[in-house]
DNA sequence: TCTTACTCTGTAGTATACTACAGAGTAAGA
DNA sequence: TCTTACTCTGTAGTATACTACAGAGTAAGA
């Protein structure tokens, strides 16, 4: 049984040690055994934990979605269709913040698109725009 | 010469009271007159600046690149060719955020396709690719 | 043994954009 | 005149996800 400090593990997944310990306090990883001094004393599988944490965080979700698939994941009685719905939720989620953005950009390109971009500000189709 | 007390204008813009004041804080307002009393007042043309800071803000500008684009505005040496990189500059940056996004789109259809639906969470394919 | 890097707790700060509240005074219509 | 809605300042809180720091003790290699 390896185990490592906090340092390493926060190494091992390129993470800061502050957001290891913010992890705990947040209750996304458990608390691990100390050593007589006091260091935490992570074993292996802590590691799959925070890239779990990473990997969801990289896919947009939040901390507290996060929370809610973590204990998904150790809920006997959960099924593989909660966590499907999880996912399809985020990825509708997603699709809606792309179709805003869409809309900003269309709009945005148009309003730049009037500027010819020489001239006073003052006479600035943009400016106006925004008025 | 129509002036307008704060709950007026912040009514006319359709902002809270208190945003218009954080507004103020902020440097994107001027000061306006007082009353004897203390009670600011708005002149008409301070519902156009505040309409300007909530469209910019719709259409992806944070209040710090709101309080440059005012300047931009205020400032006669200024062109009409700096608003508009800044524009296009905002419009790239949309794109990434969108380009972004559709990543996460992408991978997290994938991974939620893999899954079935059915069955216990200890066997879920979502839970896995997370690992 | 000594030095350096590491770790501990607890608290505060960062960024963004507000939002809420206390305790006070003021405006305006009935 | 009275009542109600409004406004004032100053300060603190919200949400998110960290990040920094002080002041102390500990681990491990030279």
């Amino acid at each position: 049984m390896e185990t490592m400090t906090i340092g390493k593990i926060a190494k091992a997944v390129g993470v800061g040690v502050e957001t290891v310990r913010f992890y705990e306090r947040r209750g996304l990883i458990e608390e691990p055994q100390r050593r007589a001094s006091g260091y935490r004393e992570y074993p292996e599988s802590a590691v799959a934990r925070l890239h779990f944490i990473r990997k969801a965080k990289e896919l947009g979700f939040s901390l507290k979605e996060i929370e809610e698939l973590l204990s998904l994941r150790m809920d006997p009685g959960a099924t593989c269709a909660e966590v499907k719905e999880r996912a399809e939720q985020k990825v509708a989620e997603v699709e809606a913040k792309i179709r805003d953005l869409q809309r900003i950009k269309r709009t945005l390109g148009k309003i730049s698109a009037t500027c010819k971009g020489s001239g006073p500000v003052g006479e600035c189709p943009i400016i106006e725009a925004l008025e």
